[in-house]
DNA sequence: AGTGCGGCCTGTCCGC
DNA sequence: TGCGGACAGGCCGCAC
Protein backbone atom coordinates (compact mmCIF):
# COMPACT_ATOMS: atom_id res chain seq x y z
CA UNK A 1 0.00 0.00 0.00
CA UNK A 2 2.49 2.43 1.23
CA UNK A 3 4.19 3.83 -1.29
CA UNK A 4 7.45 6.72 -0.91
CA UNK A 5 4.87 9.58 -0.16
CA UNK A 6 3.10 7.69 2.52
CA UNK A 7 5.93 6.41 4.07
CA UNK A 8 7.62 9.72 3.98
CA UNK A 9 4.38 11.20 5.41
CA UNK A 10 4.30 8.72 8.69
CA UNK A 11 7.76 9.18 9.15
CA UNK A 12 7.17 12.96 9.34
CA UNK A 13 4.18 11.92 11.05
CA UNK A 14 5.87 9.93 13.72
CA UNK A 15 8.90 11.69 14.44
CA UNK A 16 8.05 14.13 16.64
CA UNK A 17 6.07 11.53 19.30
CA UNK A 18 8.76 8.96 19.82
CA UNK A 19 12.95 10.55 18.81
CA UNK A 20 14.08 11.34 21.80
CA UNK A 21 11.88 9.17 24.14
CA UNK A 22 12.56 5.74 25.43
CA UNK A 23 10.84 2.37 24.50
CA UNK A 24 9.46 0.87 28.03
CA UNK A 25 7.28 -2.14 26.51
CA UNK A 26 6.51 -3.83 23.10
CA UNK A 27 3.79 -5.99 22.70
CA UNK A 28 3.99 -8.23 19.76
CA UNK A 29 1.13 -10.05 18.58
CA UNK A 30 2.07 -12.23 16.03
CA UNK A 31 5.78 -12.94 14.63
CA UNK A 32 4.27 -14.20 10.78
CA UNK A 33 5.29 -11.52 8.47
CA UNK A 34 6.53 -11.48 5.50
CA UNK A 35 10.06 -12.40 7.29
CA UNK A 36 9.55 -13.73 11.05
CA UNK A 37 9.63 -11.08 13.65
CA UNK A 38 13.34 -11.64 15.60
CA UNK A 39 13.25 -13.91 18.49
CA UNK A 40 14.06 -11.60 21.88
CA UNK A 41 13.18 -8.27 19.81
CA UNK A 42 11.29 -7.42 23.01
CA UNK A 43 14.52 -7.74 25.02
CA UNK A 44 17.11 -5.44 22.52
CA UNK A 45 14.47 -2.87 22.55
CA UNK A 46 13.05 -2.43 25.66
CA UNK A 47 15.24 0.60 27.27
CA UNK A 48 16.50 1.74 24.31
CA UNK A 49 16.03 4.94 23.41
CA UNK A 50 15.34 6.05 19.82
CA UNK A 51 17.82 8.38 18.20
CA UNK A 52 16.38 9.37 15.06
CA UNK A 53 13.89 7.70 12.54
CA UNK A 54 15.06 8.31 8.94
CA UNK A 55 13.73 6.61 5.72
CA UNK A 56 15.56 4.60 2.92
CA UNK A 57 13.35 3.75 -0.10
CA UNK A 58 9.87 2.71 1.54
CA UNK A 59 11.29 1.51 4.87
CA UNK A 60 12.01 3.22 7.93
CA UNK A 61 14.96 2.90 9.85
CA UNK A 62 14.76 3.41 13.66
CA UNK A 63 18.24 4.23 15.38
CA UNK A 64 18.64 3.47 18.97
CA UNK A 65 21.56 4.36 21.48
CA UNK A 66 22.48 0.72 20.11
CA UNK A 67 21.35 -1.17 17.26
CA UNK A 68 18.48 -0.21 14.61
CA UNK A 69 15.26 -1.34 13.87
CA UNK A 70 14.30 -1.62 9.97
CA UNK A 71 10.59 -1.92 9.64
CA UNK A 72 8.56 -2.19 6.05
CA UNK A 73 5.31 -1.62 5.40
CA UNK A 74 4.57 -4.15 2.89
CA UNK A 75 1.27 -3.55 0.94
CA UNK A 76 -1.24 -2.81 3.67
CA UNK A 77 0.89 -2.05 6.71
CA UNK A 78 0.48 1.16 8.72
CA UNK A 79 2.03 2.75 11.98
CA UNK A 80 -0.54 4.58 14.23
CA UNK A 81 0.44 6.72 17.13
CA UNK A 82 -1.94 6.33 19.92
CA UNK A 83 -1.52 8.42 23.02
CA UNK A 84 -3.79 5.87 25.50
CA UNK A 85 -4.37 1.68 25.17
CA UNK A 86 -6.99 0.93 22.79
CA UNK A 87 -7.88 -2.34 22.18
CA UNK A 88 -5.75 -3.96 19.58
CA UNK A 89 -7.65 -5.03 16.37
CA UNK A 90 -7.32 -8.62 14.59
CA UNK A 91 -4.02 -7.22 12.63
CA UNK A 92 -2.79 -5.39 14.65
CA UNK A 93 0.13 -7.15 15.15
CA UNK A 94 2.88 -5.12 17.28
CA UNK A 95 2.77 -2.22 19.69
CA UNK A 96 6.03 -0.43 20.67
CA UNK A 97 5.37 1.14 23.97
CA UNK A 98 7.28 4.98 24.44
CA UNK A 99 5.90 5.72 28.46
CA UNK A 100 2.50 5.93 29.80
CA UNK A 101 1.27 8.43 26.58
CA UNK A 102 3.05 7.41 23.32
CA UNK A 103 2.16 3.68 22.01
CA UNK A 104 3.07 3.20 18.07
CA UNK A 105 0.93 0.62 16.96
CA UNK A 106 2.01 -1.53 13.69
CA UNK A 107 -1.05 -3.39 11.84
CA UNK A 108 -0.63 -5.20 8.72
CA UNK A 109 -3.83 -7.09 7.59
CA UNK A 110 -1.59 -9.07 4.62
CA UNK A 111 1.37 -9.47 6.89
CA UNK A 112 3.51 -8.27 3.36
CA UNK A 113 5.91 -6.26 5.69
CA UNK A 114 8.66 -6.88 7.67
CA UNK A 115 10.39 -6.13 10.94
CA UNK A 116 13.84 -6.38 11.60
CA UNK A 117 16.61 -5.45 14.05
CA UNK A 118 20.46 -4.87 13.44
CA UNK A 119 23.38 -3.76 14.98
CA UNK A 120 25.49 -3.58 12.19
CA UNK A 121 25.04 -0.22 10.08
CA UNK A 122 21.13 -0.69 8.32
CA UNK A 123 22.39 0.80 5.29
CA UNK A 124 24.76 -2.80 5.06
CA UNK A 125 21.58 -5.06 5.81
CA UNK A 126 21.11 -7.33 2.87
CA UNK A 127 18.03 -5.82 2.02
CA UNK A 128 18.87 -1.74 1.72
CA UNK A 129 22.56 -3.10 0.50
CA UNK A 130 21.48 -3.20 -3.01
CA UNK A 131 18.94 -0.03 -3.43
CA UNK A 132 19.52 2.16 -6.34
CA UNK A 133 19.42 5.81 -5.68
CA UNK A 134 17.05 7.73 -3.72
CA UNK A 135 14.31 9.23 -6.01
CA UNK A 136 14.44 12.97 -4.44
CA UNK A 137 17.89 12.52 -4.31
CA UNK A 138 20.82 14.24 -6.72
CA UNK A 139 22.29 11.41 -7.43
CA UNK A 140 19.15 10.69 -9.64
CA UNK A 141 19.35 12.74 -12.81
CA UNK A 142 18.51 11.92 -16.05
CA UNK A 143 21.68 11.06 -17.14
CA UNK A 144 22.30 8.30 -14.80
CA UNK A 145 18.60 6.95 -15.93
CA UNK A 146 20.03 7.51 -19.33
CA UNK A 147 23.18 4.89 -18.82
CA UNK A 148 21.46 2.29 -16.76
CA UNK A 149 18.97 1.98 -19.33
CA UNK A 150 21.00 1.35 -22.52
CA UNK A 151 20.59 -2.13 -24.24
CA UNK A 152 17.78 -2.84 -21.42
CA UNK A 153 15.13 -4.74 -22.96
CA UNK A 154 12.15 -4.34 -20.03
CA UNK A 155 8.98 -2.25 -20.30
CA UNK A 156 10.21 1.43 -18.91
CA UNK A 157 7.76 1.23 -16.42
CA UNK A 158 9.00 -2.13 -14.94
CA UNK A 159 12.59 -0.54 -15.22
CA UNK A 160 11.55 2.28 -13.16
CA UNK A 161 10.05 -0.29 -10.77
CA UNK A 162 13.33 -2.02 -10.21
CA UNK A 163 14.52 -0.55 -6.85
CA UNK A 164 18.31 -1.93 -7.40
CA UNK A 165 17.71 1.30 -10.80
CA UNK A 166 15.63 3.01 -8.44
CA UNK A 167 14.90 2.82 -5.16
CA UNK A 168 11.28 3.66 -3.99
CA UNK A 169 9.16 4.40 -7.13
CA UNK A 170 6.19 2.04 -6.88
CA UNK A 171 3.17 1.66 -9.23
CA UNK A 172 1.05 4.72 -8.73
CA UNK A 173 4.12 7.26 -9.16
CA UNK A 174 5.86 5.49 -12.00
CA UNK A 175 2.51 5.74 -13.63
CA UNK A 176 1.98 9.61 -12.98
CA UNK A 177 5.56 10.25 -13.54
CA UNK A 178 5.35 8.38 -17.10
CA UNK A 179 2.37 10.35 -18.09
CA UNK A 180 4.33 14.07 -17.25
CA UNK A 181 6.63 12.80 -19.56
CA UNK A 182 4.70 11.60 -22.11
CA UNK A 183 6.17 8.04 -22.20
CA UNK A 184 4.15 5.04 -22.62
CA UNK A 185 4.74 2.07 -19.89
CA UNK A 186 5.62 -0.76 -22.35
CA UNK A 187 8.45 1.44 -24.45
CA UNK A 188 11.71 -0.35 -23.96
CA UNK A 189 13.87 0.71 -21.27
CA UNK A 190 16.79 1.01 -23.62
CA UNK A 191 14.86 3.06 -26.44
CA UNK A 192 14.10 5.96 -24.44
CA UNK A 193 16.20 8.95 -25.52
CA UNK A 194 18.46 11.23 -23.04
CA UNK A 195 15.96 14.01 -23.23
CA UNK A 196 13.29 11.70 -21.83
CA UNK A 197 14.99 10.62 -19.38
CA UNK A 198 15.23 13.95 -17.78
CA UNK A 199 12.04 14.67 -18.02
CA UNK A 200 11.35 11.46 -16.77
CA UNK A 201 13.48 12.45 -13.85
CA UNK A 202 12.06 15.40 -13.64
CA UNK A 203 8.33 14.14 -13.72
CA UNK A 204 9.41 11.20 -10.87
CA UNK A 205 10.99 14.04 -8.84
CA UNK A 206 7.87 16.20 -8.83
CA UNK A 207 5.22 13.82 -8.12
CA UNK A 208 6.65 12.23 -5.11
CA UNK A 209 7.23 15.37 -3.79
CA UNK A 210 3.65 17.03 -4.50
CA UNK A 211 2.46 13.95 -3.04
CA UNK A 212 4.29 14.16 -0.25
CA UNK A 213 3.06 17.43 0.39
CA UNK A 214 -0.05 15.88 -0.28
CA UNK A 215 0.02 13.20 2.75
CA UNK A 216 0.19 10.78 -0.03
CA UNK A 217 -2.59 8.96 -1.65
CA UNK A 218 -5.12 6.78 -0.28
CA UNK A 219 -6.53 4.65 -2.60
CA UNK A 220 -8.86 2.58 0.23
CA UNK A 221 -7.39 2.22 3.37
CA UNK A 222 -4.33 4.30 3.87
CA UNK A 223 -4.01 6.39 6.59
CA UNK A 224 -1.34 8.26 8.15
CA UNK A 225 -0.01 7.74 11.80
CA UNK A 226 -2.89 10.20 13.02
CA UNK A 227 -5.34 7.90 10.94
CA UNK A 228 -6.28 10.53 8.38
CA UNK A 229 -6.20 9.58 4.70
CA UNK A 230 -3.81 11.67 2.09
CA UNK A 231 -5.53 13.73 -0.51
CA UNK A 232 -2.95 13.29 -3.64
CA UNK A 233 -5.36 10.59 -5.34
CA UNK A 234 -7.23 13.74 -6.35
CA UNK A 235 -4.25 14.59 -8.33
CA UNK A 236 -3.68 11.56 -10.08
CA UNK A 237 -3.60 12.09 -13.79
CA UNK A 238 -3.75 8.35 -15.00
CA UNK A 239 -3.73 6.04 -12.09
CA UNK A 240 -7.05 4.36 -11.52
CA UNK A 241 -8.50 6.56 -14.45
CA UNK A 242 -9.20 3.79 -16.81
CA UNK A 243 -11.77 4.57 -19.41
CA UNK A 244 -11.63 8.35 -18.12
CA UNK A 245 -10.62 11.13 -20.28
CA UNK A 246 -6.99 12.23 -19.84
CA UNK A 247 -7.53 15.70 -18.31
CA UNK A 248 -4.72 16.96 -21.04
CA UNK A 249 -6.43 15.59 -24.39
CA UNK A 250 -9.73 13.96 -23.22
CA UNK A 251 -8.75 10.69 -24.91
CA UNK A 252 -10.04 7.83 -22.85
CA UNK A 253 -7.10 6.34 -20.60
CA UNK A 254 -6.02 2.82 -21.23
CA UNK A 255 -5.01 -0.05 -19.27
CA UNK A 256 -2.75 -3.00 -19.32
CA UNK A 257 -0.49 -5.20 -17.75
CA UNK A 258 3.23 -5.03 -17.38
CA UNK A 259 4.90 -7.41 -15.50
CA UNK A 260 1.83 -8.62 -13.37
CA UNK A 261 0.91 -4.53 -12.75
CA UNK A 262 -1.80 -2.58 -14.07
CA UNK A 263 -0.19 0.28 -16.48
CA UNK A 264 -2.42 3.15 -17.44
CA UNK A 265 -1.71 5.66 -20.02
CA UNK A 266 -3.55 8.01 -22.25
CA UNK A 267 -2.14 6.23 -25.40
CA UNK A 268 -2.30 9.59 -27.15
CA UNK A 269 -0.15 11.97 -24.76
CA UNK A 270 2.44 8.74 -24.04
CA UNK A 271 4.19 7.29 -27.06
C1' DA B 1 23.41 -10.35 -16.31
C1' DG B 2 18.96 -9.34 -17.28
C1' DT B 3 14.27 -10.70 -17.33
C1' DG B 4 9.89 -12.61 -15.97
C1' DC B 5 7.27 -15.08 -12.99
C1' DG B 6 5.44 -17.36 -8.57
C1' DG B 7 4.53 -16.67 -4.11
C1' DC B 8 3.82 -14.59 0.33
C1' DC B 9 -1.29 -13.12 2.79
C1' DT B 10 -6.05 -11.04 3.63
C1' DG B 11 -9.74 -8.25 2.12
C1' DT B 12 -12.81 -6.40 -1.24
C1' DC B 13 -15.33 -6.11 -5.21
C1' DC B 14 -17.53 -7.89 -9.29
C1' DG B 15 -20.17 -11.06 -12.09
C1' DC B 16 -22.87 -15.03 -12.16
C1' DT C 1 -27.30 -14.10 -0.62
C1' DG C 2 -23.58 -16.95 -1.78
C1' DC C 3 -19.57 -18.18 -4.20
C1' DG C 4 -15.53 -18.22 -7.11
C1' DG C 5 -12.17 -15.50 -9.18
C1' DA C 6 -9.61 -11.44 -10.06
C1' DC C 7 -7.27 -7.90 -8.14
C1' DA C 8 -4.77 -4.77 -4.73
C1' DG C 9 -0.16 0.35 -3.12
C1' DG C 10 5.65 -4.48 -2.42
C1' DC C 11 9.38 -7.20 -3.09
C1' DC C 12 12.19 -11.52 -2.62
C1' DG C 13 14.01 -15.38 -4.78
C1' DC C 14 14.17 -18.55 -8.35
C1' DA C 15 14.60 -20.44 -13.07
C1' DC C 16 15.68 -19.54 -17.68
Amino acid sequence: MPELPEVETIRRGITPHVVGKKITDVIIRDRRLRRPIPKGLEKKLIGRKLRDLERRAKYLIFYFDRGALILHLGMTGSLRILTRDIPPGKHDHVDFVFGKKTRLRFRDPRRFGCILWTEDNPQQHELLRNLGPEPLGKELTGDYLFVKSRKRTQAIKAFLMDSRIISGVGNIYANEALFTAGIHPGKKAGRITRAQCTKLVAGIKDVLKRAIAKGGTTLRDYVNSEGEPGYFRLELKVYDRKGLPCYRCGTLIKSQRHGQRSSFYCPRCQR
